[in-house]
DNA sequence: GCCGTTTTCGGCCCGACTGTTTTCAGTCG
């Protein structure tokens, strides 16, 4: 079966042998288009039906003939030729650090090392360090990286269980004393949905104390590399720590360069050579003087342009936007008034409807969503049509009583025809629907589609529950024809949720910004199953902002009585 | 092999750290 990850893993291969071979700026434009094609958010073979190979970033003539071949035969004729020549498993090697290709080639040259296994027998025997480049350090080292390869899980992180644990060791850096300043930067500044690592950045008068604290502290597993400006720790949740300290006059430039993703720090680089400048991470720079530096908004502003919020920075038209003065002034994070999806334990939350509220209030929401399953989720309990009669009589007098606002709602299956799981009387009572799909999820994409769009044309539902059902790390999105089921959205002006549940984050970013093109509104849900959940709601903001959403795209941003307003 | 306000040829981001060298290659982000 092909698929993106499998064809970006050979196009990946393809460049490693070539770089092995010596080969000049090829294995780049192969690297480049792995880039490309693993960040895609539609199957590689419907980009090719379409006849849009050439549109993609890094894809040329060569490279798109090549996806040609992997489609309609699952090959690729350069690929196998040169595995043939080269039967090494660069696919694993790659995820072994300190393991690039040229190793990989060296020590399949002196000891016909191909595989993981050849790989360990070696290291146990200490074969390795005879071998010429390679020493008894970098055998120890090798060991080591080869054992955290092999009990590695998964390689990245979601965001959601893993922020808070980064604000603490930050916070703690700061209390130190030892430096003047520390801040968040990379993928979790930017509030990637899932990230590789966490990266520091600061500014200190007493870097050797500082890296000593940093590297001693209790959340510190190993030391992976320690310099005065660059320390790499792994830390015990199972991810690496960086923290670079910079000099004052240089913070903005490297919280600039630590913070755009590869690709927009790229493009940005390329725009200050045309203009005769050099940006590094320490500054912009004209010949030797800087010309920017102290903060990002000078850089952006040199280089011509508007700085854009962390969240925009994935080099998918920010920059362009950013130079047009066209940045859309996106919905903030205090502008959210409520969660639109919320469980208890009338279904299959752990809070009771008092605890729910109670937390959310604590949380500074206006109101609240309560999105019981309905009956044909079993397993999570869903309620009948007359169990949320009963709970929605409750929710009338808990209104009554309270100022936070509980909207009753449901998290409604949409049936394996497409049809509604409750009765149309019964949901005349409720403020809120969400439509979802969770059960006989192994049909075509085609069924699928068909059986979304018949619950969206009902004309009984607000919004689609978390649309892909994608599960990080689980389950790849279901196979939609989205663009159709955004244009019955828009037909029927239903809203797309945006689940900030960290395991599905679903609608992904990008999906979220396709969809906005459609005129296409959006509710954010933290799909809470107990109070702890609420902070969720964040990254669904967090994923809205990453989509390009204004606060006009985002009913959340509604007060409660305009929320009701919108129940048809 | 890709790409285009230095364009259809001649460039291609760039600096930190490590280990094995004895001035640098490999890897990483």
């Amino acid at each position: 079966m092909g698929s993106n990850k499998d064809l970006s893993e050979k196009l990946n291969d393809i460049a490693d042998i070539l770089d092995i071979e010596g080969v000049k700026w090829e294995p780049r434009a192969y690297r480049t288009a792995a880039l490309t094609v693993s960040g895609l958010s539609e199957d590689i073979s419907k980009v090719y039906q379409e006849g849009k190979l050439l549109e993609l970033e890094g894809i040329g003539k060569s490279i798109a003939n090549s996806i040609k071949e992997y489609v309609e035969s699952g090959k690729i004729s350069k690929y196998e030729k040169l595995k043939k020549k080269y039967p090494i498993d660069f696919e694993s090697f790659r995820k072994i650090r300190g393991m690039g290709p040229k190793r990989a080639y060296a020590l399949y040259k002196a000891l016909g090392i191909k595989t993981v296994e050849d790989l360990k027998k070696a290291v146990d025997g200490g074969k390795i360090q005879n071998i010429e480049g390679f020493g008894e350090k970098s055998e120890e080292e090798l060991k080591k990286n080869l054992e955290s390869f092999m009990n590695v899980k998964s390689d990245r992180l979601l965001l959601g269980y893993v922020i808070d644990y980064a604000n603490s060791i930050v916070e703690k850096l700061r209390k130190s004393g030892l430096f003047e300043r520390v801040e968040i930067a990379g993928s979790m500044r930017r509030m990637r949905e899932t990230i590789g690592d966490i990266d520091i950045l600061a500014i200190s008068e007493k870097p050797e104390s500082g890296m000593d604290f940093f590297s001693k502290m209790d959340e510190v597993k190993g030391i992976v590399v320690k310099g005065p400006t660059k320390t790499t720790v792994e830390l015990s949740i199972g991810t690496t720590c960086d923290i670079r300290i910079l000099p004052r006059e240089s913070f903005g430039a490297a919280m600039q360069y630590f913070t755009g993703n590869k690709d927009h720090n790229v493009k940005l680089r390329k725009i200050a050579i045309s203009k005769g400048l050099k940006l590094n991470e320490y500054g912009l720079f004209r010949g030797k003087d800087s010309i920017a530096g102290k903060s990002e908004e000078e850089i952006y502003s040199r280089l011509g342009m508007d700085i854009m919020p962390p969240e925009l920075r994935e080099n998918t038209g920010e920059i362009e936007a950013a130079q047009e003065h066209r940045l859309p002034k996106i919905v903030n994070y205090n502008e959210i008034l409520g969660d639109l999806h919320a469980h208890t334990k009338d279904s299959d939350g752990m809070n009771s409807l008092e605890e729910m509220a109670s937390a959310a209030e604590k949380m500074g929401f206006k109101y609240i969503a309560l999105t019981n399953h309905s009956k044909s989720l079993p397993v999570a309990h869903g309620l009948d049509e007359k169990r949320f009669l009963e709970l929605n009589k409750k929710i009338d007098s808990f209104n009554e009583k309270n100022n936070i606002k509980i909207l009753k709602g449901v998290e409604l299956e949409i049936l394996k025809d497409g049809s509604l799981d409750l009765k149309n009387d019964s949901l005349k009572g409720l403020d809120f629907v969400i439509g979802a799909m969770h059960q006989n999820l192994n049909m075509s994409g085609k069924e699928l589609t068909n059986r979304l769009i018949k619950a969206i044309n009902s004309g009984n539902i607000n919004t689609v529950a978390h649309p892909t059902d994608r599960i990080i790390g689980q389950r790849e999105g279901l196979k939609l024809d989205f663009e159709k089921v955004m244009e019955a959205c828009q037909k029927n002006q239903v809203l797309l949720e945006i689940d900030g549940y960290p395991e599905r984050s679903d609608l992904p970013f990008d999906l979220v910004k396709k969809a906005k093109d459609y005129a296409i509104k959006f509710s954010l849900g933290s799909d809470s199953h107990r109070t702890e959940h609420f902070r969720f709601l964040n990254l669904a903001c967090a994923i809205a902002r990453r989509g390009w959403l204004e606060k006009r795209d985002v009913i959340n941003t509604l007060e409660y009585k305009e929320v009701l307003k919108l129940r048809r």
